[in-house]
DNA sequence: CCCTGATTCGC
DNA sequence: GCGAATCAGG
C-alpha cells in the first residue's frame, strides 16, 4: 500500500518553511531574539526571517523602538547578563569560537526566578520579561557559562555575518 | 557608519 | 508564498 507522503512532492527540492521551521521562528521570536540572530539560527536571510514573521502576522507591535527599550534595561543583578550581541561580534572578528557545538536537551522542569538564579544557572529567559510566567530556564551552567548546554548553543552563535549585503 | 524591523515588489 | 531589494527609523 504505497498511499503515504500526504504533503511531500515527488521533487522536495527546496523544504523552504515547514512547521519546524516555523515554530522556531516564533519560539526564538517570543524568545526575543532579533531577526537576524534567528536568522543566522535558522540558517535562513534576515529578509526571510521577517518577510515570514510579517507574512505571519507576527511583528513586535512596532519597529525597533520598544525592542530598543528592552535591550537597553540591562538586568543589573549580582550576576550581570551575558552580551550575545557583543559575543556574537568578538567571535566573528576573532574568527573562532571556543563555543562547543553540543545540544543538549532543554529541560524545562527547573525553571526559577530572577532572584533564584545563580552562577551556576541557566539564565535563559522564559517566556516574555514582565509576563505573569517570566522567569528563567535555571538548568546546571556548566564551566562559569550562564547558560545551560542547550541554552548555550542558542545563545552563542558563532554567527558569521557572511550575508551579502545587498550587492 | 553600523544596526534594527517593515514593507514593497518581482519571482 | 517566498525572499531580495528597498524603505524607514535609531
Amino acid at each position: 500500500m504505497p498511499v503515504l507522503s500526504p504533503t511531500s512532492s515527488p521533487t522536495a527540492s527546496s523544504p523552504t518553511w515547514t512547521n519546524e521551521r516555523i515554530e522556531l521562528l516564533k519560539q526564538h521570536f517570543e524568545a526575543g531574539l532579533t531577526c537576524s540572530e534567528i536568522a543566522a539560527d535558522i540558517g535562513v536571510s534576515r529578509n526571510a526571517v521577517i518577510g515570514k514573521l510579517s507574512r505571519l502576522n507576527l511583528t513586535r507591535g512596532r519597529t525597533s523602538d520598544e525592542r530598543k527599550l528592552e535591550r537597553s534595561l540591562a538586568p543589573r543583578r549580582g550576576t550581570r547578563a551575558v552580551p550575545r550581541l557583543q559575543y556574537e561580534m568578538l567571535a566573528t572578528i576573532y574568527g573562532d569560537t571556543d563555543t562547543p557545538v553540543v545540544a543538549g536537551p532543554i529541560d524545562d522542569a527547573n525553571r526559577c526566578s530572577l532572584l533564584e538564579l545563580a552562577e551556576n544557572r541557566c539564565r535563559w529567559p522564559i517566556s516574555t520579561p514582565g509576563a505573569d510566567d517570566f522567569c528563567f530556564c535555571g538548568n546546571t551552567a556548566p564551566d562559569g557559562q550562564s547558560y545551560c548546554v542547550g541554552h548555550s548553543r542558542l545563545a552563542y552563535r558563532p554567527n558569521s555575518r557572511a550575508r551579502v549585503m545587498r550587492g
